[in-house]
DNA sequence: CAGTGTGAATAGGTTCACAGCG
DNA sequence: CGCTGTGAACCTATTCACACTG
């Protein structure tokens, strides 16, 4: 089926929820589900069911008035927003250690169509194994490797002080998306894309609304202290 | 120093920009800098340099007019904003896989103030040992350990089926918040503070986006060689 | 008549523009 | 004079309300 939007103009928080989607219309799918309604949807995901009618008629029309979603047919639709269908994607992985050979051994990120066919290390140790079956390779054979076997997404876990090389010798070897697993700030040209997760800010962001989170319920016991001292 | 501003009106955008922030002004005073503008805090985070002025006036006013911000002296703030300094967070994990003992190894976490006290599994293989110096215990005994140690936060790294069991646990051990890994959309009361990080969503995501980034360019190609026909 | 799809209203976040200070 | 701090303008995202359909 041929779509009529511009993938361009979808919302990064539209992105990430239709995201959240499928893995809700999977767990679905594998219950037995057959139908479900935007509001079902939006309890298991935790936002409003006009957000999630609102974020599928951005791509199309899938629902039937009166009845909801079918499961099956809606999982396919959000698996072909997302490329899924269209080609698996090759990744790499650049960095095995702990958190590098962690993610090569996601059995998740297979279910989805990605697929490693080459790791990266400086470590000579390491180079000429194979680590859950993929074989890590010298960084210095990374772009001819990226080139040789048209490798779409390269991961970056490797420490902060290395990220930014990585990541140019990535755009050199015309890498077409990269994630960053490194917690270090990235600049690459706008035509790659490329996707941060640093671990311990979420840690950081964490602490911060645990406080926030105690400091309200401090504040609203006051509230109830003096409300109870009035009567 | 008192705040005075509220930590429940601080956007979430807001928050986590704050956790980039730190993270360069540690890596800046690491490199001896003592003084930075509001744009060069911006261009090495990729955001606008109002929006960084912006940021940080939601806290307080840290900048000397003319001159900028002092970075050692922004960096203690910002940590203070995060907690830093107030205490130093007690956390376990939950789920001792390969994305559970990465996350231990991770020497980044422990410099801003986290420090695992407490792995748990259900593997009686993996029980009784230690990953990283941190012991492994049952996941029977979670309650008890996290009351009597005051484990603050939680680390859920088990797979996605285990999650909601795990997360409501760790809930009624009275634990102050949760960083989730799994796979899985959880609930929690409103009173715990959760974050939750899916790795394979990253991928998904970043699949959209070059997707959308390669439609873009293929368009734009288009008009070009319009153009040039029209010449 | 239950539940989608969607324009309109509202809320929220970002950028602008500039006053004010070091 | 440069750069911060900030109200106002602008833009984006979410929620509301309801027409419409299977």
């Amino acid at each position: 089926m041929v779509k009529k939007y511009g993938l361009e103009d979808v919302s990064k928080a539209t992105v990430s929820r239709m995201a959240t989607y499928l893995r809700c219309l999977t767990y679905l799918e594998q219950q037995g589900a057959s139908t479900l309604s935007s509001r079902e949807l939006a309890s298991l995901t935790g936002v409003s069911a006009e957000q999630v009618r609102q974020d599928l008629s951005v791509f199309g029309r899938f629902g039937k008035r009166g009845t909801g979603y079918d499961v099956a047919h809606l999982k396919t639709e959000v698996e072909a927003i997302f490329g899924r269908g269209v080609e698996r994607w090759k990744c790499c992985i650049v960095g095995v250690g702990s958190l590098g050979t962690a993610l090569m051994s996601s059995r998740m990120v297979q279910k989805w169509g990605f697929r490693y066919v080459a790791a990266f290390d400086r470590d000579p140790r390491k180079i000429g194994t194979h680590v859950e079956r993929i074989p890590v390779y010298s960084i210095d054979e990374l772009k001819t490797i990226v080139r040789r076997e048209h490798i779409a997404i390269g991961v970056i876990a490797v420490p902060a002080s290395s990220a930014r090389n990585v990541a140019r010798i990535l755009c050199e070897a015309g890498i077409r998306g990269i994630l960053n697993f490194a917690p270090q700030s990235i600049k690459v040209p706008e035509k790659v894309p490329m996707l941060s997760v640093d671990l311990s800010q979420e840690f950081l962001k964490l602490s911060f609304y645990i406080q926030s989170a105690e400091q309200r319920a401090r504040e609203e016991q006051i509230q109830i202290d003096a409300a109870s001292h009035n009567e």
